[in-house]
DNA sequence: TGATAAATTCGAAAAAATTTCGGAGCCGGA
DNA sequence: TCCGGCTCCGAAATTTTTTCGAATTTATCA
């Protein structure tokens, strides 16, 4: 009367026979009653497992999708915005539900035991994987995750340093290069940066790049030329007009981020400084309002849903089992030349 | 053998037996099954209510946290991102996860059934509500929803007539009247307005809080001087140009959204207008942008943040089965006074 | 407009799961 | 050896859920 071709659904009277107990002891197993004796709660478990037997009232039938968590700390930004895009564009076309998170705050990210309780919830409610995005992932919830087999990869993470953690950027460096390349090929030599935060790794890669095209391009750095303190209009209009008030002022100046052009562009207007007349300007990020900054912004361009994209991907495959070609991917930037750019002033 | 002095819990066929129906269809509306009138549920549900019953075995958890769907279209702008950031705050602080999706497409917006598919999905998997962020909810899962009692809550529906879903907006109509009635206490007499698309509910509204000012200051609509085309910079370049173009040109603009005011001002330069000298501007929305165009815009301030909080708390009060006092929630605009108003020119 | 199909809504019967309660077996002490 | 207390299990009763079919309403088409 079990066996039926029709009922393909295990049920716990199947369990039962096949484990020669009655219907009552496994639901007793069930339901985690105390009067079963442990030898024969393993059987009945083990024959659960076996049959792939459901508990048909609990509905939690993950197996539809998959889900992926999501963490990051502000989505109030252009920059989260458009990469949250990406990965739910991506997350949807894979049919895997995407759930958010604000990061773990105190006890998880610090605790070792309960960082690793809170991987295994997350696993338990059928999370494949993590996407952390500009955020400090903990040691702890990355060990963790890596102990329980739960892939994470992170997007431009805070801390590059931690090389165990697969994570997903663009390329900044390049990204620097190409810009200062830019106005050095129209003819500037005399190019301030003004950056982000010092401790900011996509600020620093950035800087990098341009440390690189000067060098090659024989141009010895200046000190009073190079500022870093952050992403903001404020900073870049601060040390806009700083840097323009120097004697031998610059003749062009590479952003660390489009805000600091902008205010960058704010301090000339202020000191009366024509761009691209006088001052080339170059942003980072390439913002929409780069398209309405007078002049327009020239800026290097993020292929920020691109980076989602590729955080799912990743992800998935490597819930999948599959393993990512290298640890640390990067996503080409391109140069999106505007008005903000020109030839340097004959002199 | 039912009202036993023993048996103090209520049991599903007590239950069944007051509400007249069968234990059956009490059981069905236990675990939100399809097939169950409306009026039914509710008689059903009002009697277990009153008679205390609970479900024997708490099955299997489910209290360990609830779920909400957010659908939205586009998180690639500063709205959407601002908004979410106020839904997913809430939700952590109500212990809720919080899952993304975009919108359901073909089949299950227009099916009957696949809607009610789909909503049945969404509950099993512990989803206690959805709050749609500015898309049109299609009427067959707005339907499928309210059968079967899931609350959902929209925030900026792109199709307010519908008016059985609870809304959540901003007093867009107070908004425009703030900021027409602003310039107008200024002194100006001829104000323009460019405004969004013709079909936008809160474009619309905001150019009835227009017209409202106009009409309690006395002062008659000028049809040459009101536009509605796009919320974007380009729409707001043109019909700038147009405008100023005129033989009696506007002292004012107020425009739709903050994109349009930026093209507004972009016109304004080009036609060697002095902003706010010979005419003000302002805008709707104050976002960041406002804070670095020249001269600083003055903008209408929509609380997204507290939106999108409101928005989580009202789905998870009605997901316990308190109804909101008011099927439709405005919060109140703040006008941010800045740079890009002054009093009229004399003339 | 009438007929035909489809969907909704409900309950009886059957199936599944859980609880109650009692009994077998197993100590350890008297 | 007998007794009380204990653990562990299952039969029966109870509760809940599922299946399936019928009655009714609603939509669709010729």
């Amino acid at each position: 009367m079990v066996r039926r071709g029709r009922s393909e659904r295990a049920t716990l009277a199947d369990v039962a026979r096949v484990a020669g107990v009655s219907p009552t002891t496994a639901s007793k197993v069930l339901n985690g009653r105390s009067d079963v004796g442990r030898s024969t709660r393993e059987r009945v478990l083990s024959v659960m497992a076996e049959l792939g037997y459901k508990p048909t009232a609990v509905r939690h039938e993950r197996a539809r999708g998959r889900a992926l968590v999501t963490m990051l700390d502000f989505v109030e930004s252009r920059y989260a915005g458009t990469v949250l895009q990406g990965i739910l564009m991506a997350a949807t076309s894979a049919q895997a539900e995407l759930v958010l998170r604000l990061p773990p705050g105190e006890p998880i990210s610090t605790t070792r035991t309960a960082a690793r309780a809170w991987v295994d919830e997350q696993k338990e409610s059928g999370v494949a994987g993590l996407v952390a995005l500009a955020v400090a992932v903990p040691d702890a919830v990355l060990l963790a995750a890596e102990d329980l087999g739960m892939p994470v990869v992170t997007i431009d993470p805070i801390d590059t340093t931690e090389s165990r953690v697969v994570s997903i950027g663009s390329t900044n460096w390049a990204g620097g290069r190409s810009a200062t390349e830019h106005v050095i090929r129209l003819g500037h030599r005399r190019i301030a940066w003004i950056g982000g935060p010092p401790g900011s790794a996509p600020s620093a890669e950035r800087f990098h790049g341009y440390q690189a095209a000067l060098d090659s391009a024989g141009i010895a750095q200046d000190r009073a030329l190079i500022r870093n303190e952050a992403f903001s209009v404020e900073a870049g209009l601060r040390h806009g007009r700083d840097v323009l008030a120097l004697g031998e002022r610059p003749t062009a100046i590479v952003a660390g981020n489009d805000e600091i052009a902008v205010g960058v562009l704010a301090a000339a207007k202020e000191a009366g400084v024509a761009v691209p007349g006088e001052l080339s300007v170059t942003g980072f990020d390439d913002t929409p309002q780069t398209e309405w900054t007078t002049p327009r912004l020239t800026s290097v361009r993020q292929p920020l849903v691109g980076m989602g994209r590729m955080a799912v991907e990743t992800v998935l495959a490597m819930a999948d089992g599959v393993q990512p070609a290298s640890r640390h991917l990067q996503l080409a930037t391109t140069l999106s030349v505007r008005d903000s750019t020109g030839p340097a002033p004959s002199r």
